[in-house]
DNA sequence: CCCTCAACTGATGTATACAACATTAGGCGA
DNA sequence: TCGCCTAATGTTGTATACATCAGTTGAGGG
């Protein structure tokens, strides 16, 4: 006994999916990239440039880029390359529409009722929220709209539903900032009605009114659709 | 001019895709297979077997792996195997609850409203029910409830709710089979009750009455998994 | 007889060389 | 100068050897 193996102990959970959680982070990661518009649409993605950055090979990388190209995020084409996709109007538009519902169902089916932890949460969103419209940024304004989805994701503990709508949410995220940065929606305004958005929210989800919550989801996504010139 | 290439001579779509049409092909084959319990749950799946079995190597095999355990099929655990994932009741009931809202919107968002064609296919599937009833067998029963679904798939131009819906109803298929041939379930009882279900359904098809064929739908969803005893 | 441990086996995960493919640049002839 | 053909280049797709990991089996010692 007392061997001196580099081993843990016992049941300490050591993480035995190393290779399972790079790859999750490598997904994540760029993915973020092209909601981002870091990786603009059109823009090659070659694995061997992706896997000579990540210090690894290609073969973890074609699986990643697999995964992203059956979101839809990227396109592969043999003796070409690999593309992040353009956003095409009439299937962002289909994407929206079942969006809309879909955040309905987020209420309904399996709901979690927020406790004060989540509302804490929710309120720092909120205080994001302000914030920006002191130091207006499209990027944070992204990653706070990002962080929001992922925060009210937790309403509903149906796995599947939540699997979906994360789906369809990054499939959409890219376009709000694409329009921003082309200045075809005005900034402060977006970041204004998105504070206001955010108070709604806090208020029904304070009532505990899930179902308010849905439909007040609903009404936002299909104006910030709207507001949308394309 | 004249050369004796072996290219074709111009724009004749020579299917510039072979590798990705087989690996489609390979991924509907397995899913079909895990669907009909060739491949029982729990059953390992060996990379290298399949790959055998093909006549191609591990590689192409691993991509349609990781995408059937996307998918919730199978499970891959490192240095242990592939296996084909057990149905869990808990897990079924919240996918069931989902495809329930899903069939609704199928008639709501981007409908298509059935031609002639389309009635054609669908008295073509009511005759196999019918006929379902002097021969009973559960495998070919799963085989028409399968093209039933892809047939009334058609009803929606919605790209992404036809993606989902599909998913979802592959991850559930496999649950009917193994009710009935545990004999939890009556196989002669549920011919006859598929029998009808056709007939409603052709029924409002030919009214063209989609909002009918969603919510008979949602019905005979709900019941079949109310019929099972898990 | 039982417990321990170490080697063995077979599995998935990774790295790498090669094949298939599409695009492009450049040379050659009409 | 124009057009076509060819070679070169860079990409994704495939095959294969190797690394890593988990379960198993069997021998050895108490």
């Amino acid at each position: 006994m007392a061997d001196t193996t580099e081993t843990e102990p016992m049941d300490m959970m050591p993480e035995p999916l190393r290779a399972r959680e790079r790859a999750e982070r490598i997904h994540a990661d760029i993915r973020s990239r092209i909601c981002m518009l870091d990786y603009p649409p059109g823009m090659k993605l070659s694995e061997t440039a992706l896997a000579a950055e990540l210090g690894i090979s290609r073969t973890p990388i074609r699986r990643v880029l697999a995964r992203l190209e059956d979101e839809g995020l990227v396109t592969s084409v043999h003796g070409v390359g690999t593309m992040v996709t353009n956003v095409d109007y009439s299937e962002m538009s289909q994407v929206y529409r079942l969006r809309k519902e879909l955040v309905l169902l987020q209420t309904v089916l399996d709901p979690v009722h927020p406790d004060a932890t989540f509302l804490q949460r929710f309120r720092a969103l909120y205080a994001r929220s302000e914030a920006l419209k002191a130091a207006p940024s499209a990027r944070d304004f992204s990653l706070l709209d990002q962080d929001t989805f992922l925060t009210l994701l937790d309403l509903t503990a149906n796995a599947p539903l939540r699997t979906m709508a994360e789906r369809l949410y990054f499939r959409t995220a890219r376009i709000w900032l694409q329009q921003v940065t082309g200045s075809q929606i005005d900034l402060m305004q977006e970041i204004d009605i998105y504070a206001r958005e955010l108070q709604d929210l806090l208020g029904a989800l304070e009532l505990g009114d899930l179902d308010a919550v849905g439909h007040i989801r609903r009404g936002h996504i299909s104006m910030s659709f709207a507001r949308m010139r394309v």
